[in-house]
DNA sequence: CTCGTTGATTATCATTTGATAACTAAATGG
DNA sequence: CCATTTAGTTATCAAATGATAATCAACGAG
């Protein structure tokens, strides 16, 4: 196998990821939400509990900057932030009860778009994709 | 094979995705070009000759903010248009001679650095990861 | 205890990006 | 032909994002 063959797939391969998630997610990112609110919220969905600088280095977002956003996501009711007994320099970040609700919502209407472009494959093709993504995310997309 | 959990894996396989990707770019983009212009050079040398309508579908910029963008990309020197006989609305973009050296060596040190992660796979892994590229792309990533 | 570091905040500013309206010119389809 | 559509431009405005400096409190190592 050719390195720069794969090296021109991968070029092509992370292109339509990025379609696809564009794609997938377009048009349903809740009103009143910038794109990188809408990531932050996405990521602490997902990673919750956070802290602040876990959002700002993972999310490529400076700290001041981490801090506005997340200032404004909290005065509109959808994380929270808590006190670490441990270090009390440190806050958690959680979605509160709304903005778990938002994001249960946006993740089922993404879930069913993405049922919807998988719906043709057979069980066996399921178990194919299946293994394919892990082993482009252990081999390719890891850390 | 869980649909729903197959869901999941795909969110977690697309935020990789984003991540790596963002790690194998990041610090290498030229000087004076922002993140848009970025992405619209990337999509021409990939993809050249493209129209101005090509380039506003699908890295979804408007119209106007198209414009805008390829003009300082062309006063920048970076890449040309050029009339098409058939059909005297449209312009044909290309990379120029200097746009096209920069995107050279600009995909040569993204390329290093794609190489340097999958250095330790073996000749049958990457057999492997090619195949499972080819099965993402064509069952999920497609279009 | 003190110094350096970490985690976070506030304020401010420049730049980038997105959105819209108004316009020209060329093609296309009755 | 004439109306409509397509391709692209210019101008302008608002909003989002990025970057920096200054600050504060708390922790941790020596």
């Amino acid at each position: 196998m050719d390195k720069a063959v794969l090296f021109q797939k991968f070029v092509t391969f992370a292109a339509a990821v990025h379609e696809v998630t564009h794609e997938l997610t377009k048009d349903i990112k809740p009103d009143d939400i910038t794109p990188v609110q809408y990531s932050i919220l996405e990521y602490i969905a997902v990673s919750q509990p956070v802290t602040l600088s876990q959002i700002s280095d993972c999310k490529h977002i400076s700290m001041p900057n981490t801090s506005r956003e997340l200032k404004k996501l909290t005065e509109k009711n959808l994380c929270e932030k808590f006190d670490v007994a441990e270090d009390r320099r440190k806050q958690l970040i959680r979605l509160s009860a709304a903005g778990q609700t938002m994001m249960d919502e946006t993740f089922q209407q993404i879930g069913g778009r993405f049922l919807n472009r998988i719906k043709d494959a057979s069980a066996e093709e399921l178990e194919t994709i299946n293994r394919a993504l892990d082993v482009l995310q252990s081999k390719v997309f890891y850390e």
